[in-house]
DNA sequence: GCACATTAAATGTATGTACATATATTTGCA
DNA sequence: TGCAAATATATGTACATACATTTAATGTGC
């Protein structure tokens, strides 16, 4: 549906303000998908991103700071996602021994077995961007790099 | 700065991949520079946006189920929103008398004379995308609404 | 006219985001 | 050495998101 249908809003100003809002609601809309899908494993799309990216450091451990790095939204409050992973017995956290203002957090057997069980739906996905070709991709990309310049 | 660097990441698995990504980080980035504008005016972003749609609809009222269809994230909870709009006198609410159920929204004098002062700064930025050509915003939009076919 | 489904909005609860502040540990340097 | 600054994480608060449930008003079929 073209963005003036979804959002019911006859015409924009410009491209550039057309753009904008097309890239909000459409991100929007993708992260929605994506949450549907991790709902049925009980998870949040949050703390599928930090599984991941312990999954990355496997078998080392992260630091809560590695995790924001890496993280993209920056400002998030990591601790609290790995609360609710560590209830969840997917991570573990151990104060790191080199630095005991540090924490080391891993993932489990049973956080690395969820991922595997994930993975193989989400290929069959081509990550919720299935419809655009390789080039397309690549062209999307570069676009999102200039706003950013 | 490219994508990859941004999120620590040195490769990516596909183009597909890396767009979905970069998606999900440009659009943050874009909205965190629109909050931190808005916050000097003591708004949120989700506010902005519901006053701009009762602008839209001034001097008719709005309820809050045009409200949520003309939102761009369809799950949010514009009653709360509206809640806090009410407190800040930006935004008045009367039981709508031709249907009890529903609630009349309207913006009010001092909602549409702070709008007014945001419009003039956004106008200088050409909504967070000035960095895009005319051509280029045109061809993200199209992009985007390939990914939701 | 009345039971029952439908509709509009509000409310409850868990989670996440944004940002300020607190606590503990380590580092650096006078 | 001692003590302030820096660092790593956790916590507090306000707001928003996601989704289920509740409350009130309206519509519909019998």
């Amino acid at each position: 549906m073209k963005i003036e249908d979804e959002i019911k809003q006859p015409a924009f100003k410009d491209n550039h303000q057309k753009a904008l809002i097309n890239l909000v609601f459409t991100t929007g809309w993708v992260q929605q998908q994506q949450s549907a899908l991790f709902k049925g494993y009980g998870l949040t799309l949050p703390q599928f991103n930090i599984l991941r990216i312990l999954r990355g450091q496997h078998p080392k451990p992260a630091t809560v700071n590695l995790l924001i790095d890496r993280m993209l939204d920056k400002t998030s409050n990591a601790s609290r996602i790995v609360d609710k992973l560590e209830a969840k017995q997917l991570v573990t956290r151990t104060v790191c021994p080199s630095n005991r203002r540090a924490v080391d957090i891993r993932i489990t057997e049973a956080g690395l077995e969820l991922l595997q069980r994930l993975d193989a739906e989400l290929e069959t996905r081509r990550n919720g961007l299935q419809t655009l070709t390789d080039e397309e991709a690549a062209q999307l990309s570069n676009l999102l790099d200039k706003i950013r310049d």
